[in-house]
DNA sequence: TAGATTGTTAATCGATTAACAATC
DNA sequence: TAGATTGTTAATCGATTAACAATC
């Protein structure tokens, strides 16, 4: 069951959040304020605080947040400070990209394993990391109690990754193909469109005159 | 001035139309319902008629849409059934795997030129491309009338290669880096954050028990 | 014709913004 | 103390959903 907690858009600024208060935390500073955050990152002092609050952060009237309880609060809110390990299903381009993005580390994200159909590529390492056959998948997942699975395949393989991930017992995966993954309801899945934001830039641009 | 147009809630899922109806193409068939969309996207008909509406397009009762011209009518609606030549600056993993990526000719895409700063990678060619030297890209810009630049660097270098694109005349930026960009209010930014999503995706897990 | 599906107007829901007392 | 900033309650805004007449 779906507890509920912040909303969407809230927890999708955190991030943005987090790389203030790291700026702030490398020149020093102790207190953060919610005007601070909005001058940066042009946004009203009053969202910030909304969406601060949902983390359960307690700030102090006239100086603000301090910075370090702050960044680890927002971590701990978003469980980034214990690894999740993760497969990676597909390692064309974006699966390499995603290999070799060192950030995902500091974001909660352990990348143990990458998986590929193509003969071409399995045997090969990227990113100092090997590139298994598909069929090696169920049982290392198991072995390994990995339970998340990011899907990088061309869509017309997306689903039947996704079954294989299901199968392999995973519970939740993050989905880069721009196809509707149909899954078990007890897994969570979240779609990450480039698509999408090509096609809201697209209006933006065509909005202009 | 910007212009109002559809909810970009709404803009954001006209992609998702997209793949259902090129895989109603390819099967040769004729309509397609709000209910069709529905169960294959698990969204609410009344949803995907009131998204489609934006575009301006007219149904029929009982029958739905035409598949070919709701195909066309969306395209024409995000402006990708003509090129929009881009600039890409930033050629690691990510930059890369974005000039590899041969749908964006398809979502109107046409990314003619890519930039790095490190003379590691400049004159080397990634995906058909040669890399080459930020000092070239005003120029160019200027003399291919490039409008729209990519920004792939790490967060440290991205506000100086804004800097740049702006500087060549560009009027608006596909940004990647997780900051904030500084532009003056004509351009147009759209910022696609992947912690963004692994934030959502961190979140939902959490919720679970 | 009967009924599935459209387009449109109204109701609901959730997120954002405003207002303001409490506080350091 | 005075005033900047917090936390909370209420108002507004925009997107989603519901209702229903029109239509093929």
């Amino acid at each position: 069951m779906l507890k509920n907690s912040a909303p969407l858009p809230s927890v999708r600024r955190l991030p943005l959040y987090l790389t203030v208060l790291e700026e702030f935390s490398r020149e020093g500073r102790e207190w953060i304020s919610t005007t601070d955050f909005s001058e940066v990152l042009f946004l009203k002092p009053i969202q910030v605080r909304k969406d601060l609050a949902h983390t359960g952060i307690i700030g102090k009237p006239k100086k603000g947040f301090k910075v370090d309880e702050l960044i680890s609060t927002i971590y701990n809110f978003l469980g980034w400070n214990n690894l999740t390990e993760a497969f990676l299903v597909g390692s064309g381009a974006l699966g390499s990209a995603l290999l070799g993005y060192e950030g995902f580390q500091r974001h909660g994200l352990n990348i143990v394993a990458a998986f590929d159909v193509s003969s071409d590529i399995i045997g090969k390492t990227i990113h100092g990391k090997e590139i298994l056959s598909m069929d090696k998948l169920p049982d290392l997942a198991k072995r390994m109690q990995v339970k998340l699975g990011i899907i990088t395949v061309p869509s017309s393989g997306a689903q039947q990754a996704a079954d294989s991930l299901v199968e392999a017992g995973i519970s939740g995966i993050w989905n880069f193909s721009p196809i509707k993954l149909q899954v078990p309801e007890t897994v969570v899945v979240q779609r990450e469109d480039i698509s999408s934001g090509l096609a809201v830039l697209s209006v933006k641009l065509g909005r202009f005159d």
